[in-house]
RNA sequence: CGGGGCGUAGCGCAGCUUGGUAGCGCAUCUGCUUUGGGAGCAGAGGGUCGCUGGUUCGAAUCCAGUCGCCCCGACCA
């Protein structure tokens, strides 16, 4: 007959310190809490514990999945080395994609990503518009050789990913494909407890149009997002192109001050007693075709690499030496009297501003009251700036606040990328071969893991949500010997399990303080405690992981109770 | 790849400067006591001091090389 976990069974070895190596509030539980061990840098073992609460996860992708009717399957993790040469990203994926050779000297990949494999299978099998669109997806492990793992599950070299493909027929079929996934990932988000944010991302490695992020709130994120309270816009802020609180400069005639050692933006406007806002900020940089440009942004904002890099391709900024070179001076240059050659942009939120104070191109000397059209033109615009919290919401006005994100999930649409230089195509009414439109979706189901309990967490250790909990319900004996005590803890572990109820008893010969520390560790959610005072009573203690909440339950009643609310808790 | 740090018992660490044959806490095992928030006492087991070479009568300790790990940066679905 079935029986309830229990702990002396259980494979899942607390440590009592913190290990050396874990700085993550996850990274650092979830190797305290027995649930992952690593094996080498990026590497991790997941423990039963581990593997419980990652099943459960899998299970609401799937149930999610289906209800988009995407269909579940598998591909070698394996990759044959042409299909990456058929794409062009045997080169250009770089050494994150993990080589390898079979005794033929055969070339092969470990997969980080599977568009190859998928467009190259559905390209024999589907012919006609007739079989579209079709989504399919994997779960599966995946390898990526990081150049610096880290964090524990948050970025490991092989990690537990979902990733699907959707191919369509056209580009409105596309987004219908891409739109179902989206809306499926957020009530992924949901369901698995993550508070999340679809983000505006930039579209990376894989190309394409358009693409979100799924960022799980947490300021141990290696994102930055800016968001919006007021109508749900956020974005990286790689990619945001908000609206900034422009300030003015003063107006009035040109006029040259000395400005002795104000090289920074800081210096400046503590000097002219105005925000960092009014003032303008130079860059110097030398574009990927080697051409010189001093881009203007505002003082209080800063360039964002990513999107300098669109705007001016391989750029870099100028080292010390090549300021000298192009006749620049470092910390005074401005748009009047640029030296020959080299060219004048500026960030798009100053187009329309008038007033700049702005180096002299002189040094110890700015600008004030320099007017744009008057005393100087720019020549190009540029959208390079990031952007930060006080930044106006592109779609409804309201300031933005800025956060910290883990990307838990990337929804891309793809269009013809794949398709197209792979040879993936079907035939249209008219008999017209096309390529596929195609969309990619993945989740990082470890790394969703980890995100989970960098949101649920305190002092005391991991906070599970029911959904994702390795077990709802732990029943702690405080004594096993005891005659009284260990027949009710018995009893109710039974009736929890008749119940439905995923209940694990620690019965342990341990001290209650051991327990309750490794209870609290493991983070069930709910404690049903045993012991003589309450049992007296007819009562157990019911304790709330999540509120350190206890109530005493008569024992008759405390399973009923519990299958309640842990049924009405589940994903 | 650049910068910083660390490899000594299962885990966390000391010892290294100034060489003399390895120690502390936790964990483990045994016994007794204890039993509502990581127990007390007594005893026990456990270490090629990351690896290789060198210096030396003698190396955890000094020197050289090498491997691995962590943190910051660059990079990143």
């Amino acid at each position: 007959m079935r029986t309830y976990a229990r702990m002396t069974g259980l494979y899942a070895p607390t440590l009592k310190e913190d290990p050396a190596e874990a700085e993550l509030a996850s990274h650092r539980l979830l190797l305290r809490a027995g649930m992952i061990r690593k094996s080498a840098s990026g590497l991790y073992s997941y423990l039963p514990l581990a593997w419980r609460s990652l099943m459960k996860i899998e299970a609401v992708i799937r149930d999610e999945m289906e209800g988009i009717g995407a269909q579940e399957m598998l591909v070698p993790i394996l990759t044959d080395g042409e299909l990456w040469r058929q794409s062009g990203r045997w080169s250009a994926y770089g050494p994150e994609l993990m080589r390898l050779k079979d005794r033929h000297e055969r070339e092969f990949a470990l997969g980080p990503t599977h568009e190859e494999s998928f467009t190259d299978l559905v390209r024999n099998e589907l012919r006609s518009y007739k079989q579209l669109p079709v989504t399919l997806y994997q779960i599966q492990d995946k390898f990526r050789d990081e150049l610096r793992p880290r964090f524990g599950l948050m970025r490991g070299r092989e990690f537990i990913m979902k990733d699907g493909y959707s191919f369509d027929a056209d580009v409105e079929g596309m987004q219908k494909s891409y739109n179902d996934e989206k809306g499926a990932y957020a009530r992924i988000c949901e369901r698995v407890g993550l508070r999340a944010l679809p983000v505006v991302a930039d579209s990376g490695q894989i190309g394409g149009d358009t693409s979100v992020e799924f960022m799980a709130l947490a300021d141990a994120g290696e994102a930055e997002i800016v968001y919006c309270d007021e109508c749900g816009f956020a974005a990286d802020t790689e990619a945001a192109s908000a609206p900034i609180n422009l300030i003015e400069g003063e107006e009035g005639d040109l006029e040259k001050l000395s400005t002795p050692g104000c090289e920074t933006i800081a210096d400046l406007a503590a000097f002219l007693k105005a925000p960092e806002a009014a003032t303008r900020k130079a860059l110097a940089l030398v574009d990927g075709d080697g051409k010189p440009w001093v881009c203007f942004v505002p003082g209080d904002h800063e360039m964002n690499d990513v999107k300098a890099e669109h705007a001016f391709g391989a750029y870099h900024m100028m080292s010390d030496e090549e300021l000298v070179q192009y006749g620049l001076v470092k910390g005074f240059i401005g748009p009047i009297d640029l030296p020959e050659g080299v060219g004048a942009c500026a960030d798009e939120s100053l187009r329309n501003s008038s007033w700049w104070a702005i180096g002299a191109n002189d040094a110890g000397f700015h600008y004030v009251h320099a007017k744009q059209g008057r005393d100087f033109t720019i020549g190009r615009w540029v959208d390079v700036i990031t952007a930060k919290a006080g930044d106006i919401c592109p779609k409804c006005g309201a300031p933005l606040k800025a956060a910290r994100g883990i990307e838990v999930g990337q929804v891309f649409q793809l269009g013809t990328k794949y398709s197209e230089t792979m040879g993936a195509t079907f035939a249209d009414p008219d008999g017209v071969e096309k390529p596929f439109q195609m969309g990619c979706y993945g989740i990082g189901v470890s790394r969703m893991l980890a995100a989970v309990v960098e949101q649920h967490h305190d002092e005391h250790g991991i906070s599970f949500p029911v959904a994702v909990a390795p077990y709802e319900v732990e029943v702690v004996p405080l004594d096993v010997n005891d005659d009284v005590v260990w027949p009710v803890a018995s009893r109710v572990a039974e009736e929890l399990l008749a119940a439905g109820v995923e209940v694990i008893v620690d019965d342990r010969k341990e001290r209650p303080g051991v327990k309750f520390a490794d209870a609290d560790l493991m983070g069930f959610p709910y404690q049903v405690v045993c012991g003589k005072k309450a049992i007296k009573n007819g009562n157990v203690e019911l304790k709330v992981r999540a509120t350190g909440e206890r109530t005493e339950v008569a024992i008759d009643e405390v399973a009923s109770l519990l299958s309640a609310r842990v049924v009405s808790e589940r994903a």
